[in-house]
DNA sequence: CGATTATTGGAGCGGACACTCCAGCAATGC
DNA sequence: GCATTGCTGGAGTGTCCGCTCCAATAATCG
């Protein structure tokens, strides 16, 4: 009662919850979220289930764990593009941010687990819809500078021109996953030709 | 024993599989595999489970049996497309048919359930590696033929080429199935634009 | 140390799901 | 009409999985 109150480490809690959510992270990209079972991802992050929901109350809330971490990242970078003087620069700054994570094979594949679950889970997709918006009214707002100053003309909408630019650099993503073969550098040349080509910039 | 040989109509037989096949492919394009029972897809096609495993052995083979559908159907379409006399031509046909089932609002979501699918299950990434090299070998011969006449010139060679162009009609079930408030033309000839100015080509 | 409380692994529970089984039915041939 | 056989629905079955529960342990305090 009037005890002793333990203090905790919350540095060693969060070390800890990250770890698990790197195992399910690299669980759901294998098999899919369905497909993984509460078991694998305590073998994969080696501990039992005990554990595993005393960090996270269902498996559910595992995936959105997961790409709570990705919403605080994305705001940021899409923040610091804004701020760029040079719009054209920015622009293909954030595209290259966009892609960063395109050589975490072990996480490749969980664009298909984001397109799958974000048709059937409200919440999750409402989370994913909040992520990728920060991001595309950035990218928006770049087009349009670059379009203003005369170095970008996609002859579309910005927004509409934005959020194509953000599929182009999900295909990446998907390409990747469905063939492993596929020469990360290769592709990443391709995309920016195809952007570039798109937009009708110079560089 | 020696009884009366009873002969059955194949085409009833055909159609009631077929009418399976259809409900099992809208309840998969909602819901993704995984998270369809065998008895959704029963209450979608009002049969019961027992004539359901009469026609097909396993869940599984409910998929296979979907995507086998798309197999021919898109041979021919490589197939005549390579007949014709105009490359150009015949490559935008090509693309035309590549994204025609764009408009079958009930059954977008497959694009998602086939990324994640073939992804675990060999066999079925087998059948749509299949039925995607067939298409896209037709891609490359006439991405081909159109850089010899000059009338493209995507800088890249013919294999890389046609596979691009593969993937963005792709994106497009991806972007359709992804957000309902979409406009399929507007999409469509965003499409366009995006595959013209990536082969460099006039039209 | 000893007291207290967070943390841990794993046994096990309840429910759901893929698939089977079978008894009645419908369709065919004579 | 009758015999035969395929077709059909739904009740049932074994398995698996998400999650709970708890006893044991580890960490932190005075």
């Amino acid at each position: 009662m009037s005890g002793v109150a333990r203090t905790v480490d919350p540095e060693k809690h969060a070390a800890r919850r990250l770890h698990i959510l790197a195992a399910a992270g690299r669980c759901f990209s294998r098999k899919g979220f369905d497909a993984t079972t509460t078991a694998d991802v305590c073998a994969e992050a080696g501990v039992g289930s005990g554990t595993l929901f005393h960090y996270f109350t269902n498996k559910r809330a595992l995936l959105h764990a997961l790409f709570e971490l990705d919403e605080a990242e994305q705001a940021e970078r899409a923040e610091r593009a804004l701020a760029e003087a040079d719009p054209l620069a920015a622009l293909w700054r954030l595209v290259d941010g966009l892609v960063a994570d395109v050589r975490e094979r072990d996480y490749l594949g969980l664009v298909g687990v984001v397109i799958q679950q974000a048709s059937r889970d409200a919440e999750f997709a409402a989370l994913v819809a909040r992520t990728e918006a920060a991001t595309r009214s950035a990218l928006t707002e770049l087009v349009r500078r670059c379009t203003e100053s005369g170095v970008v003309d996609s002859g579309h909408d910005a927004e509409a021109t934005a959020s194509w630019v953000q599929s182009m650099t999900d295909v990446v993503y998907l390409r990747l996953s469905g063939d492993e073969s596929l020469d990360v550098d290769a592709e990443l040349a391709v995309l920016h030709d195809v952007v570039s080509r798109f937009l009708r910039c110079a560089a």
